[in-house]
RNA sequence: GUCCCCAUCGUCUAGCCCGGUUAGGACACCACCCUUUCACGGUGAGAACCGGGGUUCGAAUCCCCGUGGGGACGCCA
C-alpha cells in the first residue's frame, strides 16, 4: 500500500472553528499514526470572502496546536503551489481533460460537469457503506472564471496523491460529486472517512462561529493549554476504549485509528474542557508554570502594572499553582500579593467580627512577628502556635483574621505559605493597615 | 420537501462487529473525608441501553418499522 498522504484543506474565509481544529487534528493524528503525510492546503478560490488576515489566523492556530504540515504554505513541498488561487494553470488542464471527454458544458457563461448519474457507492472508513445518487449536472467553473470547490478540491486530491481524505460529516452528502469527478478523471478514489460534527452544548444543531467555545483564538487568549485543547479534541467522536482520558500526545497518536472514530455527532462540553485544561496546568512544574503564567500575565496587562520582581513572582505562582484551575483565574487570585491596596471583602470582614477579637489578636500577632521564622511554612507553623499556646488561644484564632489582613478575603493558599512569601515587612505593614482601618469601625460598635 | 448519516447516564464515552456484564469510566451534580479558608485530592450516592415489532433458550448487542437528532440540497467552502 501507498504511504498515506492526508490533507487539511481549510477556506480563509473566517475565524479558526473549533470544528476545523479537530478535522485537523484527526488528519494529523492520522498521519503520525500511520508515518504518513500531512499537507496543508489552502482553498482560497472565492475571492470575495478571503484575506490574508485570516490565512494567518489558521497558520497561527494550527501552530499554536502543535499540528504541524510536512508540505503547504510556509514549508514547501513537492506538490505545490499549496494556495488554491495560485493553481489556476493545473485546474486549466485538468479542465480541458474533462471537456475533451465531452463531460462539461457551458450555460450562462458557467461551465457545468455532466454526471453519469450512476449511484455512488463509497466504502466510508467511518460510516461503511453510503449510496447517494447524484441527480443533477453541477457548476464546476463560474461565469466570472473562477473554479468552484467541488472541481477543485477533486482536482488537488488528485494532483496531490491524497490517498486518505479525513472531513466533516456536513461533505457526506457532497461526496457524490466529488466521486463522480474522480471517475470522470479516471483517477483512483481516496479513502473517505467522515467524523461527526460537533454540536453546540445548548440549543439545537451545530456548533456555529457565534457560539461560546467555537473559535480556537478564544481560547489562545484565556490562557489554555494547547495540549489540553488537543486532548479535549480528540476525545470529542473518537476514544481509545481503555478509559484513558488525559494522555500524552505521543499516546494519542499510537492509538488513534479511524474505525474507532464514532458515526454519531458529540455535543461540546465547556466544564470538562475546563477540566481537561485544570490537570495540564496542575501536572506542570513549578518552572513550567512560571513560563505559562508569567506569560499570560504579561498579556493580560497585570505585569505591566505590578512590575513584579521575577523571584517574588515565582514564589507567588508557585504558591497558587494549585490552588488556581485556570490562568484566567490568576490575575483575580494573586493581585493582593502585588498591591498594598486591595480591597476588604465585607462578607469576610462581618465573619471574622464575629468570631472574636480580630484587632486584639493581630496586635498580637504583630508584637510577636519579630521573633518569627521564616524560613519554611513548618517554622511559621510553630511560631503560630507558641504564640496562641502563650496567650490561651487557638492557631485559627490568629489565622482567619491574618489571612483577612493579608489578602482582604477568606480565601486563598495555605496561610503558613502567604505569610512566607509576604514576608515580615509587608506582613507588619498589613496589619497595622487592618488596625488603622478596622480597629475604628469595630470599637464604635 | 428530497436525499444522506446517526441513536448507551444531563454531557463525553466503554461494551455492539464475534448475543449471556451487578451495563464500566470521565465531566457535571450531591454527600462525606482531608483542610485554618478556598481549591485540589480521596471515598461514596444518584443517573442510561429512544419506542415498537421480530430472530433467539437468551438482545444494549442481529433484522425491520417508527420516533428523535444531525447534515446536505449555492455560479459558498
Amino acid at each position: 500500500m501507498s504511504p498515506v498522504r492526508v490533507r487539511f484543506a481549510p477556506s480563509p474565509t473566517g475565524f479558526f472553528h473549533i470544528g476545523s481544529a479537530r478535522t485537523a487534528l484527526f488528519n494529523w493524528l492520522y498521519a503520525r499514526h500511520t508515518g504518513g503525510t500531512f499537507v496543508l492546503r489552502i482553498e482560497d478560490t472565492d475571492k470575495e470572502r478571503n484575506s490574508d488576515e485570516f490565512l494567518q489566523v489558521i497558520y497561527d492556530s494550527l501552530r499554536w496546536l502543535g499540528l504541524n504540515w510536512d508540505e503547504g504554505p510556509l514549508v514547501g513541498g513537492g506538490f505545490g503551489p499549496y494556495r488554491q488561487s495560485e493553481r489556476a494553470d493545473i485546474y486549466r488542464a485538468y479542465l480541458d481533460k474533462l471537456s475533451d471527454a465531452g463531460r462539461t458544458y457551458e450555460r450562462e457563461g458557467a461551465t457545468f460537469f455532466r454526471i453519469s448519474g450512476k449511484p455512488q457507492i463509497i466504502d466510508d472508513a467511518i460510516r461503511g457503506r453510503v449510496e447517494r445518487t447524484e441527480e443533477k449536472d453541477f457548476v464546476i467553473i463560474r461565469s466570472d472564471g473562477n473554479p468552484v470547490f467541488h472541481f477543485v478540491n477533486v482536482v488537488d486530491d488528485i494532483a496531490m496523491k491524497i490517498t486518505h481524505v479525513i472531513r466533516g460529516e456536513d461533505h457526506l452528502s457532497n461526496t457524490s460529486k466529488h466521486t463522480e469527478l474522480f471517475q470522470a478523471f479516471g483517477a483512483p478514489m481516496p479513502v473517505y472517512a467522515h467524523i461527526p460534527l460537533i454540536l453546540k452544548q445548548h440549543g439545537p444543531g451545530k456548533m456555529s462561529k457565534r457560539d461560546q467555545g467555537a473559535l480556537i483564538e478564544e481560547y489562545q487568549r484565556r490562557g489554555f493549554q494547547p495540549e489540553a485543547l488537543v486532548n479535549f479534541l480528540c476525545l470529542l467522536g473518537w476514544s481509545p476504549k481503555n478509559d484513558q482520558e488525559k494522555m500524552p500526545i505521543e499516546e494519542i497518536i499510537r492509538l488513534f485509528d479511524l474505525p474507532a472514530v464514532h458515526q454519531g455527532n458529540a455535543r461540546f462540553d465547556e466544564k470538562k474542557m475546563a477540566h481537561m485544561n485544570m490537570a495540564y496546568l496542575h501536572a506542570m512544574t513549578p518552572d513550567q508554570y512560571y513560563a505559562v503564567a508569567a506569560k499570560y500575565l504579561g498579556g493580560t496587562g497585570f505585569l505591566a502594572l505590578h512590575r513584579p520582581e521575577e523571584e517574588y513572582l515565582r514564589s507567588v505562582l508557585a504558591l497558587c499553582q494549585v490552588k488556581v484551575r485556570s490562568l484566567e483565574e490568576l490575575p483575580a487570585a494573586i493581585g493582593y500579593f502585588f498591591t498594598e491596596d486591595f480591597p476588604y471583602d465585607a462578607k469576610s470582614a462581618e465573619k471574622i467580627r464575629s468570631k472574636g477579637d480580630p484587632c486584639a489578636r493581630l496586635q498580637e500577632f504583630l508584637d510577636a512577628l519579630t521573633s518569627a521564622d521564616f524560613s519554611s511554612d513548618a517554622s511559621l507553623e510553630t511560631w503560630l502556635q507558641g504564640l496562641a499556646a502563650s496567650k490561651g488561644m487557638s492557631t485559627s484564632d490568629y489565622i482567619h483574621p491574618g489571612r483577612f489582613a493579608f489578602s482582604g478575603g477568606s480565601a486563598g493558599p495555605t496561610f503558613y505559605g502567604v505569610l512566607r512569601v509576604i514576608g515580615p515587612e509587608r506582613a507588619g505593614r498589613r496589619i497595622r493597615r487592618f488596625l488603622g482601618i478596622m480597629g475604628p469601625s469595630l470599637s464604635a460598635q
